[in-house]
DNA sequence: AATAATTGTTTACAAATGTAGTCGTTGTTG
DNA sequence: CAACAACGACTACATTTGTAAACAATTATT
């Protein structure tokens, strides 16, 4: 029997599966595109990041272990598919960051970034058109 | 002499003051009023967040360690007081944020909250009451 | 077939983080 | 003054995170 090929992935029904700063690294490159082969995110990682072979593959490792992508045999290799959604991660982190540190409403945000990172009025400009498109829910 | 008051403050000229998810809550209340003991500061997060005197004491030692506050020597204990400005936290925090998840600009996060976490036309409207208020530095 | 290369698994380890016990000093109270 | 309470310092320890070496199984080369 191989030990090859085994790749345990955690329990299902997983909602918010908690990734790490180093771990995005790895899921940005597989929901820019997926699968893709431990080889492909290596080369890339190693580069971009200089991170040694080993350690991109203990992220995978971690982040199958998680939950947040699955692994489907080819050969003797994997293919690796993101589980969780981008827009989902991002969603959680946008909440909680807003929740902490602007009371969780948009407006505070805005106001700060206006007068700390400065907007161009070309920004303002985007930003009011943006607003205009949106057809408010609620 | 005594062992006591001695509080050994890291290095000033600190810019970046990494400040960790529990700091925050120890920040959070000096940022809303100070200076303050550390009396006050542990029963107000014995409660609120369950945490032991000790707990809260380490916190305040790695805080003022780390140059995120100073302490003012009060008869045998300390005064409390942030040197680190929130909104310079806040600031960071946020540049931080806003390159990760939304490539550092603004719009595409509004766009992501409008359409996950809902816009009140209310809300709409304050936004865009805002951007006509805010003048454009560049 | 023998050797080299590739790939996932295990194990490792330091630093950071959350959480807290304990100790020594000093101030308080009976 | 003795007993105790309060406070900061020091020590501790499990978990998480970043980073990677070593190893075993397997496949590709020579």
């Amino acid at each position: 029997m191989s030990k090859k090929a085994a790749h345990k992935s955690a329990s299902a029904a997983k909602e918010s599966v908690a990734i790490t700063e180093a771990e995005w690294d790895i899921m940005e490159l597989l929901w820019e595109q997926s699968p893709r082969t431990s080889q492909e995110i290596v080369s890339l990682l190693e580069e971009g990041r200089g991170w040694k072979r080993a350690t991109v593959v203990t992220l995978l490792a971690r982040l199958t272990a998680k939950g947040a992508l699955t692994t489907e045999p080819q050969g003797n290799r994997f293919l690796y598919t993101p589980i969780v959604q981008r827009s989902a991660c991002v969603a959680e982190e946008t909440r909680s960051f807003l929740d902490r540190m602007f009371g969780g409403t948009l407006q505070p945000l805005v106001a700060h970034v206006a007068e700390h990172h400065s907007l161009t009025k070309q920004d303002i400009a985007e930003l009011k058109a943006l607003l205009d498109q949106i057809n408010p829910k609620a």
